[in-house]
DNA sequence: TCTGGGGTCCTAGGACCC
DNA sequence: TCTGGGGTCCTAGGACCC
């Protein structure tokens, strides 16, 4: 491919890798959503007392808000902007729409998030040129703004480390090309935090070597990097800093792992309660991976303590199981050997080593297992039994709903007022505004928690439907129909619901 | 009111096998 | 008879990303 390669070596001759990033994704899914919030600064996070940004609006930034910080902090930083609880399933819908887009533009599309992607658009065969690969970009662009109402930013290179640097300069509502043959000079300068993979610890490390920069980074050679960040990390380091980087654009990656986590308000110190926690996570990383088709060989704990410093431990079983039961008793033997009568502020249960086993090989391989235990008591005189129990029933354990929680954010439908979300709740009180994403700012009211008018309701989609419309001009050509977020507008995709 | 939740990849040591 | 020497699997931890 790239035979000759002096200082620069661009992967392509043209900028034709795309990285595109939504601008303040969720803060902004939530404006589009919200008329009032507008303009106005908004946080998207965890509300609790350990709750951090997930992200902040712009507006929210100017104050010093940004994600990944305590929630708590944000607060003291900008009390009057609006923290509201994220609604995945809305963003994940949004983003099915963008990954749409997309998709029409090639069959390599790599997501990295609900709201960032590569494209390879020289398999979409665009033309392997600045100008038909800016073309295309711009295009997009309007047609994510016409479908959901939502600015990106996209960066173009002949690369995928400068393709996302390129993102990231855009930002926000902007395109940035990165043309070949320039990305030294335009990265050099720049600070070796640049580059995808370089954190906090990595910088330091560098920082102690006196390297800072990304010009610095190149100079001090492979073997140097390798000496002070291991063979993968200098190695790897070293090509991307000089510009060396030829990773593919790769769709679909299968999932490696399924996992989930709770953090608690107040540290756990009840070692029955942290059981029950540990059995209740268990059974939901189940419902992931089961939703997901999957199931998985290894059985991983995870334990935060109230110092922060946390462990994990696994267990590999002898063959993958999706069964409840098989991973709940993996994990509460695992739980065994963690002391955690100091308290716990974090649990979490995980299953890696995943394959697409089918229902009939999971059977057999209960039967094949459960014969071979069996065989094995015997032969030893083992009162035991089975490591395993393959044989228990499903109980899907529905705990009891309690009233609705009117977490700030949320949608909420009143009988007499119509579509509106809480704003906020307390001492008996939950307040809404009403409004939708197509209307004028809407009015506040307040009532009582437990108002029978009032029901938790669906987000609704960001842009009216277009059968929903008054009439008017028609939509600009090769943009999809309006995004509708629920079954209704259907072009093309699976939504099957009735 | 310090520090979420869901992932990926890498390293390193010990067990085990040929 | 020595302090062999890989390769692979498993476990634990850490860095990093969004």
């Amino acid at each position: 491919m790239s035979v000759v390669c002096g200082s620069i070596c661009p992967v392509r001759g043209a900028p034709t890798i795309l990285h595109l990033d939504m601008d303040a994704f969720y803060a902004s899914v939530e404006q589009a959503s919200k008329p009032s919030l507008r303009g106005k600064p908004v946080v998207v996070g965890g509300l609790g007392p350990r709750g951090v940004v997930a992200t902040a609006s712009y507006e929210a930034r100017v104050f010093g808000v940004h994600s990944a910080m305590a929630t708590a902090q944000a607060r003291r930083l900008c009390p009057n902007a609006a923290y509201l609880t994220p609604r995945f399933a809305l963003y994940q819908r949004v983003s099915h729409v963008v990954m749409g887009l997309l998709g029409e533009l090639s069959p390599l599309v790599e997501p990295l998030s609900l709201d960032e992607a590569f494209v390879d658009l020289e398999a979409g065969g665009v033309p392997p040129t600045g100008a038909a690969a800016r073309a295309v970009a711009e295009r997009l662009r309007r047609d994510i703004e016409v479908a959901t109402g939502l600015t990106a930013s996209v960066g173009l290179a002949g690369s995928k480390m400068f393709a996302k640097i390129a993102s990231e300069e855009a930002k926000p509502d902007g395109l940035k090309i990165i043309e070949p043959g320039t990305e030294l000079e335009v990265l050099g300068p720049m600070s070796v935090r640049t580059i995808p993979g370089v954190g906090p610890a990595t910088a330091e490390t560098l920082r102690r070597a006196g390297i800072t920069t990304v010009a610095e980074t190149a100079e001090a050679g492979e073997d140097e990097l390798v000496r002070l960040l291991g063979k993968a990390h200098g190695a790897g380091l070293h090509a991307l800093a000089t510009g060396h980087d030829d990773r593919p654009v790769v769709a679909e990656r299968d999932a490696k792992s399924v996992s989930v986590e709770d953090t608690f308000a107040e540290d756990l110190t009840d070692r029955t309660r942290v059981q029950m926690e540990i059995a209740r996570l268990a059974d939901r990383c189940v419902t992931r991976l089961r939703g997901a088709g999957r199931s998985g060989r290894t059985v991983v704990i995870k334990v935060r303590r109230y110092d922060f410093s946390t462990l994990t431990r696994s267990e590999t079983l002898r063959g993958p199981t999706d069964d409840p039961a098989v991973v709940r008793e993996a994990a509460a033997r695992l739980l065994e050997g963690v002391d955690t009568t100091a308290g716990v502020r974090l649990l979490g249960v995980g299953v890696s080593g995943l394959a697409d086993y089918t229902q009939e090989d999971l059977f057999a391989q209960a039967a094949a297992g459960a014969a071979e235990a069996a065989a094995a008591a015997r032969a030893a005189g083992d009162a035991e039994g089975a490591p395993h129990e393959p044989e228990t029933p499903q109980e899907p354990q529905r705990a009891p709903e309690g009233p609705p929680q009117w977490l700030p954010g949320l949608d909420v439908r009143h009988d007499e007022h119509g579509p509106g979300w809480v704003q906020g709740s307390g001492v008996g009180r939950v307040t809404v505004r009403f409004e939708e994403p197509w209307s004028a700012p809407g009015r506040v009211r307040t009532f009582r928690v437990d108002d029978p008018a009032l029901h938790p309701a669906e987000p609704l989609p960001l842009v009216r439907p277009a059968d929903d419309q008054p009439p008017g001009p028609p939509a600009p050509s090769g943009s999809p129909e309006a995004v509708s977020s629920g079954a209704g507008g259907g072009s093309g995709e699976g939504s099957s619901s009735p």
